[in-house]
Order: C-alpha cells, then structure tokens, then sequence
DNA sequence: CGCCAGGCCTGCACGC
DNA sequence: TGCGTGCAGGCCTGGC
C-alpha cells in the first residue's frame, strides 16, 4: 500500500516531467473508485498546464490554474510514466495524456483510490480541509501531539493514524515510528508524557525521511514513478516480522491486532 | 470456494 | 443540543 514515502517518491519522480506541461487529453476508463471520477474530467483536463505537483498527506495535488486535479492511490494505486505505445491492461482506470506525448497512468485494481477535481484552493476541498499537520513540517511537532492526545482515550498506535491527528501516517509507519520510540503501541494516548510525545515525532520524522531517501517501499510490489523499486521494506524493524528477532535486543516481535488492523512491536523494547 | 488485508471515508452510538 | 470520540461497516481484488 502507497505510504507517504511512496507518495512522496512519486511526487518528485513525476515533477519535472509534469510541471509547466501541457495536458493533451486525460482518459477515464473506469469511474468507479472510493468515488465516482467525475463525468466532466476529460472535458476540464484538456488543453490545461501544470503549474505545480504538491502533496498533502497521502493526495497529490496536481495545480492546473483553474483548479486541481486531487488524486489518491489508495491502497493498491500506482501512478507511473508510460507512453502511447504501453499496452493498457486491466486495471489502468486513468491516464493523463502529455502533449510531449507522456503518458502518466494510474493503475488500481483494488480501486480504493480516488481521481477528483476541485475549483479553488485544494485545501478547502471537504477531504483536506481537516487533515492535521504534515509530518515532515515544523508545525507537528511535540507540543501539537501531547495537546491533541490529552483527549484520546484510544491506543497510541490507533491515534497517530488519525489524519486529522497527523497526515498520512499508515499501518506501516505508525509500526515502526512507535519502535524506534521506544513506545508500545497499545498506551493510551492521552497517557503519554510531553516527553515521550517529543520523541515520537522526531521519531515519525525520522522513520519517514529514511523511507523517502530509500525511494519509499511498503507494497511488496512496489515500483516507484522511475521504475525502480524501493528499497524501505528491507529496512522495517518490526512491520511483517511476527515471531522473527528483534534487531536490538533479539526478543520475538508480537503481533497483535488493533481495531482491524495488524500491530508489531517489540515487547522489551517498546514499554 | 471463502476469507481477508488495507486507507480512509461515512454513519451511528455514546457521554459530557 | 451539540460536539468529540470511538467503533463498525463498506468499498475492492489478488492471493492464500
């Protein structure tokens, strides 16, 4: 599943291929993700440039002036470069037609993803406008993260992938940002020190920016918007690796489930 | 064949 | 009454 690092990763391999660019056509082959891919998106595609590829949290913002194309990759979505000649297969849902004749395409089987257009600012979108603070910016920080767990009652693990506590942190990352602090997953929230909250972020950011130097890795299958395939996975401390070493001090890593989702951690390091 | 992961939204129940 | 919180459900398909 596409973390941020991969979106990420996917954001700076597609810019300079994409900003300043004029778009020739876009193509919908298959309306039906999380939402409906609006009817008209061909129509206001057409003729626009790309002023700026952004991302927040796990969207890609893709600026065309008049409004933004907003999309998600979901849990199976990938965006990479193809051109006219690329065979389409099954699960290619959408294309962005270049006039240099580039073409980005989105491939979703499992189409949890999302392709939507927004007039005006990106961020007073419904979808974006209460998600938190991005993780890699200075505004999350400690002091945000113990004023807004006070409240939360819930697992810490269970918090951290709130967007609206923090942007785009996923099942993976909230893994092994709570390993690397020295926190276990199943303490409430509203129970950690100022310290400890300090720690975590760094250690979010930390676990972030690696994975992003990595070239962003959490889908076995992975390949990154250059072709390449990343790398990160090979770094996880505990995601994946139930009954396996723990890398610093050898106990068995534990898996557990949380609400529905799989947690791993280790049960001497992380208290 | 049936089950299930997984992001992230929506809708509902609950308590202050 | 209203809001924040917690929890369950739903969308999908490939892989077991």
């Amino acid at each position: 599943m596409p973390e941020l690092p991969e979106v990420e990763t996917t954001r700076r391999g597609l810019a300079p291929l994409l900003v300043g660019k004029r778009i020739k056509a876009a193509v919908v082959r298959h309306h039906g993700l999380r939402q409906p891919v609006p009817r008209n998106l061909p129509k206001l595609l057409a003729g626009a440039t790309i002023h700026n590829l952004a991302r927040r949290g796990k969207y890609l913002l893709f600026d065309c002036g008049k409004g933004t194309l907003i999309l998600h990759l979901g849990m199976s979505g990938r965006l990479w470069v193809a051109n006219k000649a690329t065979p389409v297969e099954k699960h290619d849902h959408f294309d962005l037609v270049l006039e240099s004749g580039t073409v980005v395409r989105l491939r979703d089987p499992r189409r949890f993803g999302l392709v939507l257009w927004h007039k005006g600012d990106p961020l007073g979108h419904p979808l974006l406008a209460g998600i938190g603070p991005e993780p890699l910016a200075p505004e999350f920080d400690g002091a945000w993260l113990h004023r807004v767990t006070r409240s939360r009652d819930a697992a810490i693990k269970h918090v951290l992938m709130d967007g609206h506590v923090v942007a785009g942190i996923g099942n993976i990352y909230a893994n092994e940002a709570l390993y690397r602090a020295g926190i276990n997953p199943r303490t409430h929230a509203s129970r950690l020190s100022r310290n400890r909250c300090a720690v975590l972020v760094e250690k979010i950011r930390e676990t972030l920016e690696l994975a992003i130097i990595a070239g962003g890795s959490s889908l076995r299958d992975y390949v990154g918007s250059d072709g390449l395939a990343g790398n990160f996975q090979s770094q996880f401390m505990v995601y994946d690796r139930a009954g396996k070493p723990c890398q610093r001090c050898g106990t068995k890593i534990r898996e557990i489930r949380q609400g529905q989702r799989s947690t791993y951690y280790c049960p001497r390091c992380q208290k």
